[in-house]
DNA sequence: CTTGACCTTCCAGCGACTGGAGGCCCTATC
DNA sequence: GATAGGGCCTCCAGTCGCTGGAAGGTCAAG
């Protein structure tokens, strides 16, 4: 397969699964044109890395997990704790988004959002009071 | 006010001031030593841009609500527009984590955590079924 | 033989800082 | 007057995960 069968396949654009070459995600052959060649083994770590990555993984996490995948004497402990610490950082954006949501809608209710000047959301950045 | 003092104040580092500097963001005085020399002002815009960024807008739309500020011919229904605008994008984020929450936390809950390699957090990713 | 789609590499840029190197300035103490 | 320590300066590079674009080779169809 060429990039252009297996990004279609994955789901990951070219330029993305050119990039995890680079940094040693996947390691695709070589044709004799110098074109990637990609085996069925290729694609399917592609597939799992958009997979981890659509889960927020960062790169460093899909690689150790693909490392993990990859290890038939792994211990599903490791995955796990890997997977929860990762679920406690989503957790903790989520709380962190939550609470801007929050005020910022607060924020915008209170704005009559017409031609006068007069703004509490201006006022609430310029004096950090409501 | 040489930066430590602001920075204090504004609850911003150094090298943050430094940075919205940089990009136009504010523009202190000089003092005779090539110091940067702080006005009230500039103190209360930092603390302002710290508001606005600790709510999640961009350094863009940081700028933008800035000019308003300091427009008193605005219309608050610009502002109210900028961060409605906003608002849906956090909304956006948030529903995003929350998916991502949801499917981590049942792969997380499934999975034994033990000596064993048998791991469904593995066999999700690597076939997307569950 | 040409066109156009595909592939290659390499470099630069995104956002919003952050770290570090190398060096000047200021104050206090000896 | 020398020195130590802290604060300030600029400039460059790195973060993360791509993404865009330039310049050029390859391939299949007409």
């Amino acid at each position: 397969m060429n990039i252009g069968d297996v990004a279609q396949k994955a789901g990951l654009p070219p330029k993305t699964i050119r990039y995890y070459e680079d940094i040693g995600l996947i390691t695709p052959l070589r044709d004799t044109n110098g074109y990637r060649l990609f085996r069925e083994s290729d694609l399917h770590k592609l597939a799992f890395l958009g997979r981890a990555r659509a889960l927020g993984f960062t790169i460093e996490d899909c690689r150790t997990l693909l490392a993990l995948y990859e290890d038939d004497t792994r211990a599903s402990a490791d995955v796990k704790e890997l997977a929860q610490a990762h679920l406690s950082k989503i957790e903790d954006k989520i709380a962190q988004l939550e609470s801007m949501r929050s005020t910022l809608s607060d924020l915008v209710k209170s704005c009559a959002g017409d031609n006068r000047p007069d703004c509490p959301i201006l006022s609430d950045l310029a004096t950090g009071q409501h």
